[in-house]
DNA sequence: TTCAATGCAAATCCTTTGCATCGTA
DNA sequence: TACGATGCAAAGGATTTGCATTGAA
């Protein structure tokens, strides 16, 4: 994840802009969000989210991460379910989500951005089609494992 | 869903190869994935399958999917959650993804594979990741809703 | 003050599992 | 024939919902 990456305006600033009430509860999710290191499933955002404040119910975490979801300011992520069945969220980047999981160590990579014009242009001139969001995942090899593993094993 | 487009060896030749056995159950579940028109959730698989034949039971279809699912067979997609909350199933195109999922109509396109090279190439000169499978989803407005509304509404 | 958001607990939905039986290889 | 696959029913886990109460705007 890019975590600590600040997401451009601040999550909290965009919840209110969307016209959420800012709950000390929904400043724990956001804040927690925003906090990350490494892709958090709901279950995980609720266990952080008790941790700073023991009151906060699951019921709330899940219906804030799906309000959030609605509302666009946050995604949900299978991973390519490489590491598992679970789902994760994480702050919308922009328009853009990219990663790179490795099927050997699991870690997630997430790329610079660069040929995300190419990506966009492409799709609009060849199909007419108008992305406003874009996904793309890949599973593979990490270059640390490639390393590791040279040959096919 | 390129469906009816006969993927590669079929899928049963490619289910007999991975050392399954072949029961009638399968062969149905396989027959509905390749004639499937659209993308199919685990219940309507189920419910196309037990259409062909009353005693094939939900817990087979479920059974089925996983393990075509872990053989890399299938791969489950939630297309960005665009029309809901359901997963959904496809046959394994080869190694890529694409789909242009229309946030007006829903209607899911599949263009042809044209930068999947380019986008290789680069992931890899760029980051040293190697894919393996990839899947590009992207969230937008297709032709047709672009005409229907050309200004934003 | 008002209406959205919360806590709580029950309900629901989806998926998995144990076990006896069946059928493919 | 043997062992993997199925049907069935029950368990399990994740997520949602109704309702009374709380608290942000």
């Amino acid at each position: 994840m890019k975590g600590s990456t600040p997401t451009s305006d601040g999550l909290l600033t965009r919840m209110k802009a969307s016209g959420l009430r800012l709950t000390s509860e929904r400043k724990i999710v956001a804040g927690i969000l925003e906090a990350a290191k490494e892709h958090l499933d709901a279950e995980s955002v609720y266990k952080l989210a008790k941790a700073k404040d023991g009151s906060v119910h699951r019921a709330t975490v899940y219906r804030t991460l799906n309000r959030l979801k609605r509302l666009g300011l946050v995604d949900e992520l299978d991973l390519m379910h490489v590491s598992g069945e679970r789902h994760y969220y994480e702050i919308r980047p922009s328009t853009l989500h990219i990663h790179l999981v490795c099927t050997t160590c699991k870690r997630v990579e997430e790329p610079d951005e660069a040929f995300w014009d190419d990506l966009k242009r492409r799709v609009e001139k060849e199909n007419g089609f108008s992305p406003e969001v874009v996904r793309v995942e890949m599973a593979g090899t990490c270059t640390a494992c490639q390393r590791k593993r040279p040959l096919r094993s």
